[in-house]
Formats: structure tokens, C-alpha cells, sequence
RNA sequence: UGCCUGAUGGUGUAAUGGUAGCACAGGUGACUUUGACUCACCUAGUCAUGGUUCGAAUCCAUGUCGGGCAGCCA
């Protein structure tokens, strides 16, 4: 239908970008593969959205893959209560944008066995999202990685080392002083590969042994001061099951992981920069024969008035200041959905803060104009009172009904109408009269003159209160022939105000949203506990108008003048045949900007 | 007092030896049946000091300030 389609966002382009480009150009892979690789521990949260685009995009971009995996080499704090919504998340994030980059694998599918120039491999390629399929698992490799463990030890570079934790620790050194020898970086390979067997069939208790890269132990970087392998935990795993009593550590299994997927750009944050050479000793001293993943590092997301520590956002929700992880003020990807912002906003917002190596915070305002813009355009234009003070238009007789044209958004080329009705008594917001109006006051006031939009002007001409001296009733005049289409429809006047018939219209439960923090750094806080901002959320009984009765679960709404609104997916009862009708519960996404000084 | 990494308007980000640009925020005005949107204009920046060069945000040196690293977490 429309014309002109809107132009093609410019490709965006950082230092990352630059290197695939680089490499693009050289032919130097036959396909970019990146991968985005969360550990199933918790959900994600906007800070993921930002990785999750790097990666997603740069595949698009290059008509590449990206891989879904879990990074699961810690069966003691996972869950696939988190793989699944981890996996939702996801999907619903790049929908409609990159998923045909989506890389997935057939469901059970392990690392196949390969022989390339001669050498034996394992590969286990993507394939598109369906019914047979499911995301990469880091633990459908133990089998390829404990093969890999056992080839290292062969060849000098591992050892098993019966020190504790606490040992471990303490021959490590400091940063600025050098670590020693463990008393078993000596032994024999013989020796170690029966005990890293013995390590694996179960018979040493937690702790008692530990698989080690056999490095530097006097490293100035902390990493290369032979990093542990393996550890012994006797837990079943949640995707592996009770197979394995030992299990990787993450700097050994998140490179062959790479490997073993064929991706080309392992991207990560910032505080990995110090474990890339790990990451590139353990692939370079194994001889793979295929051409090896490279890490690259970005700064991480930071945003005003959010937090996104795992623990301080279970926190929140177990100190039950807020609802849950979906609640909409979390930062959460399933908190931000329910809130009703677009993903395409997130997408927008995202790309749009850059990919750089500086820690930066990026500025609340910068999220929020991402999300009007995208819901600017989306929105379903309707009107709704928040909090309803009732007017009466005395010039209308009780029963009687003035048919007015609404526009359903303004934003469209064609823009679609939809009638309402006027009746003698309406609601406008309590907002919207004042009965000694501030300077620059554009609203109704005793004597004023305002426009209900789409209707007609209205003159106030006098105030009911009650006996202790409240407002309870406006009386005004409808000036009937100034509505579109009547002679005076030009009559100016400053303000227009939104209101609702108060004889058809519906009520629905509002839930106003605003930040949960007081302070733009949260995290920064000593206790956030006592920044978390006591007016978070405002539940109000709005009037709603009587279109709104049909409203659908993925519509977004302007509720005009006040903000946009999305029905909560949760607690609303759409198209139910309840004999109550359907209970409409709204989430304000946002306000609009308000430049009007308060 | 080790290693790694970074520093461009208020914020975020471009410019890869050749005119410091863009976005957000802020300000002014136009338009407006949303104090929204849109449009126009304005405000405001290269951490410091040296050096190389015809020319430096960019290269070099030194310094300052910030972030990360001592999990059998990822």
C-alpha cells in the first residue's frame, strides 16, 4: 500500500564491523558465523539486547549465521527453566529481522566426526529453526572436549593437580607479584591420564582434583597462570544429564565451542579482553585443523536508572518490589515485552548507542526517544481519561448523541477514521481544569474556552463542589458549530483536551510505570535497596472510550495526550465471554515528552 | 606497586595525517483539533604537556584520570 517505502536504515559501522568487513573482503571465511552464547542462569536483560544485535546484525549483514548457544559448562547454577526463556527471548527480539540468521542444530545432534586435509575434526554445523531443531548446547561437546583435555595432557599442556581451592589460590600469586609451581605441574603424562580417567569416572570426591593448562605460572597476566580445565562436581546437568561428574571450566569449553560450530567472530564484553590469549593458547596448542575462531571485545551496555546484576534483580523480585521478572519496570527483556515496547525500538536504540571499547553511560532519554519514535508510527490513536472529572455540556439534552470522526493515527499516508460520540456528560482529566490556572495555563478554567478534540469548544461557565469545597462537576456550553465540517470549524483556541463520553465508555485497570530507580547509577549505591523509587507504579481506574472494548494483546496505543499504552498480556482477559466482558488491563510503555514546564 | 584497556560538546558516537560531523538532551521559533509529531535555527567538544609534520582528534613520548584482571562463575 504505501508508496514510498521508508528508506533503508545506513548500515551501522563500528571497530567490530570493520574487522568482519576486512575480512569479507580478503575472502578469508566462505560464511561469517558469530554466535551469541548466554549461560542459562537467569534472564535477559537490555544489556544482552546489545550483544545479541552485534551478532545477530553482523550476521545479517553479511548473509551469515548466527548460533543460539548455552554456554552450560555449570550444571549448579543452571536451569532449562532459563533455556526456554532465554530461547523466547531471542527469538522475539530478531523476529522479523534476522531470522533467517537464526542458527540452530538438529534436536539431539552432537559434533559429527570429519576428516579434513587428512586430519580427523568434529564439526557440528547450524541449521534453520523448526520443529526438529533446538539452540547449541556447550555441553553436547563433553564428549569432544574431554577427547580435547585428554590430547593436551598428551602433549605436556595439562596436568591434573590434587591442590585446593584455597592452595590453588594462594600458589597463584597476586598481579603484582608472580605465582609459583603447583607441586604436580610435574607429573608424568601416564600419570595424568589416568588420573584425569579416574577424575572422570568418579572417583575423587568435589575439589579433591582439578584438570590445569600447563602455562606460566609467573604470567603478569592472572589468566595464563595455568588456568584450571576441569573441575569434579557430582551433579546431573540439566541438558547432559548424569553422565558426567566432571565438567569443563568456561575459558577451556567457550573456544572449542567456537570451534566446533565454525564460528569466525567470537564476540564478547570487556573483562574477557585478559582471557583472549587463553583463548587462543588452548586452540593453537590442540593443532586443529580448521581455521580458528578470534575474540573480540566491546564495552558493555550501561543505562541510566536500570540495573543489570543477575543478583541484585533477583533481589528486586524476591524482596517482591516488583511482581517478577516479567514485571514491567524490569530490564528484562520479558519485563521490557510486557511493557509493551516494540523490539524493533530495542533493535533501534541498541545499534544506535555504538559499539566501542568505552565504558560509557548512555543517557535514559536516548532509550525513551527510541521508543516513541518506533510507537509514533505504530500507534493506534484513541482517547482515555485517567483521572476522570465529570463536565456537563448543558446546552445537550440527556439522551442525546453528536456523532464526531476521530483519526486512528495521524502518522499514516491515509490515515483510517472511526467515529465517536459526544453526550451531555463526558470526562475529562483532572489534569485538565484548574480552577486558578499557573501562567501560560492552555487548558480549561473558569470562564476559558478549550477544544475536545474531535468534538467541538466548550466554554466552562460555572463549578459544582461539594460541602468540603471539592470539585465534583464542570457545567460548560458546547459550541456546537465549531466541529470539523461546521461553519466555525476554524475557530481557534490555545488547548485541546482529550475526554470520554461518561455514559459509553468503558473502565479498565492503568498501570503508570515510572523509573525504579531514583539515581542514574543504582549499581553505584551502597545499598540500591534505598534508591529503588517509591512511585514506580501508580494503578489508576481509567475511562476508556468504548472502541477500546475490542482492543488486541499486540496493538499498541496512543491513549492521546497521555502516552502510549499496550494491553498487559498477562493479567488482561481479552475476548473472553465472561459476562462481565473482557477485563482490560493497560501498561503505560511510556508518557510522551512533555515539554510544558512544570 | 604488575598486566590489559580506554579518554572527542551535558550524554552517546563519527572522522583511520587534510573543513571536527551525526544522534539524544537543552534553547528559540514555525506549524498544530495531541503543550505530541514534524520543520528551521541556536547552544556546546578533541584529557594535559611536549615532539614529528606544510598540516595532528588521528602518529610518537611522558603524564593525568577512568575501567578490567588474583572463582574449582560465566
Amino acid at each position: 500500500m504505501s508508496a514510498e517505502p521508508t528508506a533503508p536504515a545506513p548500515a551501522p559501522s563500528d571497530f567490530i564491523r570493520d574487522i568482519v568487513v576486512g575480512h569479507v573482503a580478503e575472502q578469508r571465511y566462505a560464511k561469517i558465523v558469530t554466535r551469541f552464547p548466554p549461560e542459562p542462569n537467569g534472564y535477559l536483560h537490555i544489556g544482552h539486547a546489545k550483544s545479541i544485535c552485534l551478532n545477530f546484525g553482523i550476521a545479517r549483514e553479511h548473509q551469515g549465521q548466527c548460533n543460539l548457544r548455552f554456554d552450560d559448562t555449570n550444571p549448579v547454577k543452571e536451569d532449562v527453566e532459563y533455556v526456554d526463556s532465554i530461547t523466547r527471548d531471542v527469538r522475539w527480539l530478531i523476529a522479523g529481522w534476522a531470522d533467517q540468521c537464526l542458527g540452530f542444530k538438529p534436536k539431539g545432534a552432537h559434533p559429527g566426526r570429519t576428516t579434513v586435509n587428512g586430519q580427523p575434526d568434529y564439526y557440528l554445523g547450524p541449521v534453520a529453526p523448526d520443529a526438529n531443531s533446538e539452540a547449541f548446547f556447550a555441553s553436547d561437546y563433553f564428549d569432544q572436549l574431554y577427547e580435547y583435555a585428554v590430547e593436551l595432557i598428551k602433549r605436556g599442556k595439562a596436568y591434573v593437580c590434587d591442590l585446593s581451592a584455597e592452595d590453588t589460590e594462594k600458589y597463584r600469586g597476586s598481579p603484582d607479584a608472580p605465582g609459583k609451581d603447583s607441586p604436580f605441574r610435574h607429573r608424568s603424562v601416564a600419570e595424568n591420564l589416568d588420573l584425569f580417567t579416574r577424575m572422570k569416572a568418579g572417583e575423587f570426591p568435589d575439589g579433591a582434583r582439578s584438570l590445569r593448562s600447563k602455562i606460566d605460572m609467573a604470567s603478569p597476566n592472572m589468566w595464563l597462570r595455568d588456568p584450571l580445565l576441569y573441575r569434579i562436581r557430582h551433579v546431573a546437568h540439566h541438558h547432559a544429564g548424569d553422565k558426567w561428574c566432571i565438567y569443563p571450566l568456561y575459558d577451556y569449553a567457550h573456544c572449542l565451542s567456537d570451534y566446533l560450530e565454525g564460528i569466525t567472530h567470537s564476540i564478547c564484553t570487556l573483562e574477557f579482553v585478559d582471557h583472549r590469549p587463553l583463548y587462543d593458547w588452548v586452540l593453537e596448542n590442540l593443532g586443529l585443523p580448521r581455521a580458528l575462531p578470534h575474540q573480540y571485545e566491546f564495552a558493555k551496555l550501561n543505562l541510566a536508572y536500570t540495573l543489570v546484576s543477575k543478583r541484585k534483580l533477583l533481589t528486586l523480585v524476591t524482596e517482591k518490589v516488583v511482581s517478577g521478572w516479567d514485571d514491567p519496570r524490569m530490564p528484562t527483556l520479558s519485563g521490557l515485552r510486557r511493557r509493551g515496547i516494540p523490539a524493533s525500538a530495542l533493535r533501534t536504540f541498541v545499534t544506535g548507542v555504538g559499539v566501542t571499547k568505552f565504558d560509557s553511560l548512555t543517557e535514559a532519554a536516548v532509550f525513551e526517544n527510541a521508543v516513541r519514535g518506533e510507537l509514533n508510527t505504530a500507534a493506534q490513536r484513541r482517547l482515555a481519561v485517567l483521572k476522570p472529572l465529570k463536565l456537563v455540556l448543558t446546552n445537550l439534552a440527556a439522551g442525546e448523541t453528536v456523532e464526531c470522526t476521530a483519526t486512528n493515527n495521524p502518522q499514516d499516508e491515509n490515515p483510517t477514521t472511526r467515529p465517536i460520540a459526544l453526550t451531555r456528560e463526558v470526562f475529562i482529566e483532572t489534569d485538565d481544569f484548574a480552577e486558578v490556572p499557573p501562567p501560560k495555563y492552555f487548558r480549561l478554567k473558569p470562564g476559558g474556552e478549550v477544544r475536545l478534540k474531535y468534538a467541538c469548544i466548550i466554554k466552562c461557565d460555572e463549578l459544582v463542589k461539594d460541602a468540603a469545597g471539592a470539585i465534583t462537576e464542570i457545567r460548560c456550553t458546547a459550541q456546537l458549530d465549531t466541529r470539523h465540517g461546521q461553519p466555525n470549524a476554524d475557530k481557534k483556541v490555545k488547548g485541546t483536551i482529550h475526554w470520554v463520553s461518561a455514559t459509553n465508555c468503558l473502565d479498565a485497570e492503568v498501570r503508570l510505570y515510572d523509573r525504579l530507580f531514583t539515581v542514574a547509577e543504582p549499581a553505584a549505591e551502597e545499598d540500591f535497596l534505598k534508591v529503588v523509587n517509591p512511585k514506580s507504579l501508580e494503578v489508576v481506574t481509567a475511562k476508556l472510550e468504548a472502541s477500546l472494548a475490542t482492543a488486541k494483546l499486540d496493538d499498541r496505543y496512543q491513549f492521546e495526550r497521555l502516552g502510549y499504552f499496550a494491553l498487559d498480556p498477562k493479567d488482561s482477559n481479552v475476548g473472553s465471554p465472561l459476562a462481565g466482558g473482557p477485563r482490560l488491563v493497560f501498561n503505560r510503555t511510556i508518557s510522551l515528552k512533555d515539554t510544558w514546564a512544570k
